[in-house]
RNA sequence: UCCUUGAUAGCUCAGCUGGUUAGAGCGAGCGGCUGUUAACCGCUAGGUCGUUGGUUCGAGUCCAACUCAGGGAGCCA
């Protein structure tokens, strides 16, 4: 019996088997938190019901050592999960000495050198079932619209884009990278099947340390034969519109346990916003304001929230130190006393952090050249102003990648469109409409200064039966990142590869 | 690659302008108490202060270099 079945099993005597996940202990009485993977739930060990050696082999588990539970389901609202086990029957099956990942608060460092143990806590939990969730509902978003999965090769002889950094490694003798985009073998499938999705792992060296970076990562490639950019919108749109939805309608439960505010996904489930580069400039340089909002001045507002905070933080730590030097304190109020400065303290090097990078974003928004590419800085100043995530489509041709169709009422801009996601999260999606003229891509390749003959395949695409054709690309990771209000994509992936990170 | 912040007990942190024997909480071990929700109370163990060099009568504290880590820029999903 799994715990998430336990609805099914009140008043019978079932057996959970799992991992203590806590346990508290009294005189004659012990509670264990048993989590299974499907889901937490306390059971409640006494001699009465269980016996002596019961009794004792339940004062014996440790900390995430594994048993199995039998006993008298119970309903009880009080409890995670909603219901109780009385047990009856303790068998212990393995143990667990010293377990490293305490309740406490740890640091990031730590954490991640224990990530194949830090995946057991109750947060990590409901962030993998979320992530399973998404996985899940692209897959059914694309296979009921008959699009055909394709895997594309991961060592690739020819950079893609040329301009991200890859990692090279020694094919047979040869050098080859891994695949940093599956796109170019995905526009090759949809030629032969109409409409199809790659999902597969892609591999970028950049050395990036930020919040939004991995060196491997899931990417979804959509790939639709006779579709312009605006259908291409409309795709994006839709598959983002399910994804939100299935895990609105069946991670509730995962969403509580993050603490995730949904009101700012159940808004982006109205149609997205579309604006031009030429609009979402005027928008990050502050001279177009949206519902009343301007993108500097809200950030300059959010720099004295920050310096406000700050000064309030401050003054805490100081007021709840002085009480505890001065005595007379218990010792349990103590704790509670320290544990609050812990947290503040975390938040004051949080907001540190923010007011010495926003004054940074907002000077670099001022300073905003027309015809470059966005920061992330400028992505965070645009999509502050939204509810919902937004389409910014006809970029500057110069900036963008060399496959890009162009406008054919305005040739200087290109068929690109990124898709920014709220709250600050910024590009979760690429994509754009293909160029089909064999002369124009010719001349960017050249321009880009790529090996004509690695891409001399790709170019047989517009010499037999080219037609118009879209696609984009999702990274699944920021995705995740954004539905759960994470902090960091590392959290979004149960083994995160990043600058310096490659174990465990 | 650049900018910025940091490294003190198993974990999270304090240690002011250099000064005798480096502190707290959690965790661990032992004992007590309790249908408990990061329980509580008492006791015990636990440290080459990231590394190397320098300044000084004296360095956890000041200086330099290096290593590692956090955040940001660039680049990107």
């Amino acid at each position: 019996m799994y715990i998430e079945e336990l609805h099914s099993a009140v008043g019978k005597t079932v057996t959970l088997k799992g991992w203590v996940s806590n346990k508290r202990e009294g005189k004659g009485i012990v509670f264990i938190v048993l989590r299974d993977g499907s889901g937490y739930c306390q059971c409640v060990v006494t001699e009465e019901t269980a016996g002596t050696a019961g009794l004792e082999n339940a004062q014996g588990l440790s900390l995430e050592s594994s048993v199995e539970l039998t006993g008298l389901v119970i309903e009880d609202e009080k409890q995670i999960g909603g219901y109780e086990l009385q047990v009856s029957g303790v068998i212990p099956v393995g143990e667990s000495e010293n377990y490293p990942v305490s309740k406490k608060e740890h640091g990031v460092e730590f954490l991640m050198d224990q990530r194949h143990l830090w995946l057991r806590s109750t947060r990590q939990w409901a962030i993998m079932r979320i992530r399973n969730r998404i996985i899940y509902s692209i897959h059914q978003y694309f296979q009921e619209q008959g699009f055909v999965q394709m895997d594309a090769p991961i060592f690739t002889g020819n950079a893609c884009e040329g301009t991200s950094t890859l990692f090279e490694t020694d094919f047979y003798g040869e050098p080859a990278y891994l695949s940093q985009s599956g796109q170019l073998y995905g526009e090759a499938m949809a030629m032969a099947m109409g409409r199809i999705y790659t999902f597969g792992p892609t591999f970028r060296a950049e050395k990036s340390k930020t919040r939004r970076h991995l060196s491997e990562f899931w990417m979804i490639e959509p790939e639709m034969a006779f579709y312009d950019i605006f259908q291409n919108m409309d795709c994006i749109e839709g598959m983002l519109h399910a994804i939100i939805k299935d895990v609105l309608a069946h991670c509730a439960q995962e969403l509580k346990t993050i603490g995730r505010d949904i009101s700012l996904l159940e808004s982006s489930l109205t149609s997205f916003p579309r604006l031009t580069y030429d609009e979402a400039v005027r928008i990050i340089k502050g001279e177009q304001d949206v519902n009343g909002k301007n993108g500097i001045g809200s950030l300059e507002e959010e720099l004295r929230r920050v310096q406000l905070r700050l000064e309030e933080v401050n003054a805490e730590i100081a007021d709840r130190e002085t009480k505890i030097a001065s005595g007379g304190m218990k010792k349990g109020e103590i704790n509670f006393f320290q544990t609050k400065i812990d947290a503040l303290k975390q938040e004051k090097a949080d907001l540190e952090e923010d007011s010495r990078n926003i004054p940074q974003w907002i000077r670099s928004a001022r300073e905003f050249e027309y015809g470059n590419d966005f920061g992330g800085s400028d992505e965070t100043v645009i999509t502050r102003l939204f509810d919902s995530p937004i389409m910014v489509y006809d970029w500057p041709h110069a900036v963008k990648a060399f496959y890009l169709k162009r406008n054919p009422e305005n040739p200087d801009f290109a068929r690109g469109v990124d898709v920014l996601a709220p709250e600050g999260y910024g590009e979760i999606v690429g994509g754009g409409e293909r160029e089909t003229n064999v002369e124009l891509l010719k001349a960017k390749i050249t321009e880009h200064d790529l090996p004509m003959e690695a891409f001399e395949w790709y170019l047989d695409l517009r010499r037999f039966g080219a037609v118009p054709h879209s696609g984009f690309g999702l990274g699944l990771e920021r995705m995740v990142t954004w539905v759960c209000g994470l902090k960091h994509v590392r959290e979004s992936i149960p083994f995160p590869r990043m600058y310096g990170r490659l174990k465990p």
